[in-house]
DNA sequence: AGTGATACTGAGAGTCGTTCTCAACCAGTG
DNA sequence: CACTGGTTGAGAACGACTCTCAGTATCACT
């Protein structure tokens, strides 16, 4: 692993950055590629991904598997939270409610893993694509286009 | 979402749920086709791809990102649980401890999500790496290569 | 300023998991 | 028996990502 002092601030890198930090959504790679052309339009995929890469494992960025299809997502947002995503438009939203200490601790009993870290995100309807697919006239609700996520499990109660 | 009755049981489709029912892990599809052909040789990777999305779509298996790499894993388990996966050799076990349903209550309501379901998974290290990193011998434990999975959110507590 | 060592970059090729395409096949039905 | 429509297997295609490599920038010394 890199460590920080070793981390040259390139503009490359600043441009990711920056992006990240811009961004109010969860961009993919190449949406952060895409954006970061707008300002530095000679940078390289390669770059981007290296970079993307680099910020992880210094911690300056997270990586999310939000499990549409392959793409990995990435948040500048490094605090720990979970997300919300919509089956409708695929759009992520941060959820701050962290898992009881209390359960942590038990499933570490249980399992005997000495547990580091979760990941921990809801699927379900955003508060749009409801309004919209109880409307008749579908408003698309705009962000992204419409992801095919399957429920992956399904809740055993209220919701 | 093809129904239930509309799905014919052929022998590839039937070679292919054995195989998952007879996993003990979370085989990846190439696991899954390398297992199939062992019994039905001529079997072609496509239809093992749809067989398994398939088997998720009609709710007989479920497909699991475990975060390591980009391979999607299945398990023939369709009981709502979730799952620990080790940092050291990458094996994932089952977790049946469901999240309370009072926070996922909370959580729908303070997001306006409405909340069909959620992915939960933990990280970190399974009994047998934990033994074999303190062990100078170190006793490769296993099941699958070395995974680099850093990690993508550090818990804040305990432990 | 010159010199070497080292890190970083961009382009393009390569890899990997997955899906698509399409002709051939098979199982029912009329 | 011919028709119809779902299913199959081979291979091409695809998207996300990583690797390779030559060229470039930056640093530490002199």
């Amino acid at each position: 692993m890199t460590d920080l002092a070793d981390l040259r601030l390139t503009p490359q890198r600043m441009a990711v950055l920056e992006v990240l930090r811009a961004a109010a959504d969860h961009p993919t790679a190449a949406e952060v590629y895409e954006r970061v052309r707008r300002s530095s339009p000679r940078i390289g995929s390669a770059t981007v991904y290296r970079t993307l890469a680099l910020l992880v494992s210094t911690g300056r960025a997270l990586e999310l598997n939000l499990g549409d299809g392959a793409a990995a997502r990435y948040d500048a947002n490094t605090c720990r939270h979970d997300h919300a995503v919509c089956d409708g438009c695929g759009r992520a939203v941060d959820i701050d409610h962290p898992v009881p200490d209390g359960m942590v601790a038990e499933i570490a009993r249980r399992s005997g893993f000495a547990i580091t870290g979760y990941d921990l995100q809801f699927r379900g309807m955003c508060p749009d694509c409801q309004a919209s697919s109880s409307d008749p006239a579908r408003a698309a609700g705009g962000t992204g286009p419409t992801v095919n996520t399957h429920a992956k499990g399904v809740l055993h109660a209220e919701a």
